[in-house]
DNA sequence: GATTTTTTTGAACGAATGTTCAAGTAGCGT
DNA sequence: ACGCTACTTGAACATTCGTTCAAAAAAATC
């Protein structure tokens, strides 16, 4: 089997994305990936590159993946801010424990990694950068139908959420406290529909 | 210099823990640390057992200086609520770059490590536990000192805290933004001192 | 069906990993 | 002064690391 028909590149992508998820960037060893992606160095290699090529190939499909749900699962929808809500909290709290890591992956790999990873520390940056954007597109949609008051700063709210989250997620992982961060998620929403004046 | 002398324990810790909060645990080699300690492999192994051993310590030293920075700073103080909020926004936002990362050590760590390392992931969930404690009781004294309201739930207050750490410095370390984040320290203190009803 | 083109294979590379240990060395008690 | 003890040293160990590449294999082209 060689020549145009070799792999599902989707597949491959979504295996890789695993084991990087679970194990991060530095731990996840070739070795383990070319058994996960039952794929041999050489394969890999003309494929993808380096596996620092790879990880950044996954970041990108992993937040790529995100923004996707976003559109189709948010801004598709007639209730933005409740569909977002909704969201929100089935992908912090996960309820079957089928994902690799309660972290967010980029968050994990910007704690992860220091300066001597700067190629792959600025791509997390921006990938982080682009969610917030969604996080505003998603604010202004919910403004727009009403659900939001006219008054509210979308940008700030969009900082305050990609703050928030990742909190959660780590203290998520921390605690497996399920119950503090569904308030908190009920409790942040609540702030921003009806706020302190 | 063999017997007895030896070397200065608390400054060998001390480089330790500059390297392991920069590099990571897995991103630390003992080839490092035996550079930064100014060690060789024999007198490291002999004094710490192994790297996991080692970090281990590093991690509980690390606690332990926030534990007593938090006492001297700010539970001997005539005004707990205020010297706290001045300590975490030094040590959050961090004048001086001297840091080795801006993330939270255990935080850190955290995210970093999956299962595979349920040793240290156990420590680092009892530490966090701990510091969490020390931050209620922070809120107690408050409460005490008429600078908190009567109802405040502390556990509640100390754990939305930790969890909004956590994210300002991953928040902090992914866009250095320092001004969003001291706008929410200052947030989230004026939502203690005077909470909605 | 022979040739070309593209991919897969898996052994192999040098470097780096965590760790060990025999040998060396320096301060202690006597 | 001299062994005794305790610590340090640095070479060496067996693995594992990320990566390469010549050879094999399989579709595509003619």
């Amino acid at each position: 089997m060689a020549n145009v028909s070799k792999f599902d590149r989707a597949d491959v992508l979504e295996k890789a994305t695993q084991l990087f998820w679970e194990r991060g960037y530095i731990g996840t060893s070739t070795r383990e990936l070319q058994s996960a992606l039952d794929m041999r160095p050489g394969s890999i290699y003309a494929a993808f590159g380096s596996k620092a090529d790879l990880f950044a190939t996954v970041l990108n499909h992993y937040a790529q993946a995100l923004t996707e749900q976003l559109n189709t699962q948010v801004m598709n929808n007639a209730n933005a801010l409740q569909a977002f809500q909704q969201l929100l909290h089935d992908l912090v709290l996960c309820p079957n424990n089928t994902r690799p890591s309660e972290m967010c992956m980029l968050a994990k790999t910007l704690a992860e990694l220091d300066e001597s990873h700067s190629e792959i520390l600025s791509l997390v940056r921006t990938l982080l950068n682009q969610v917030e954007a969604r996080f505003a597109d998603v604010f202004t949609k919910a403004k727009e139908q009403g659900n939001l008051p006219a008054g509210t700063d979308v940008v700030a709210a969009a900082k305050t959420l990609q703050i928030s989250i990742i909190g959660w997620r780590s203290y998520l992982k921390a605690t497996r406290d399920t119950q503090v961060v569904e308030q908190q998620i009920e409790q942040l929403f609540q702030q921003l529909t009806h706020p302190i004046h």
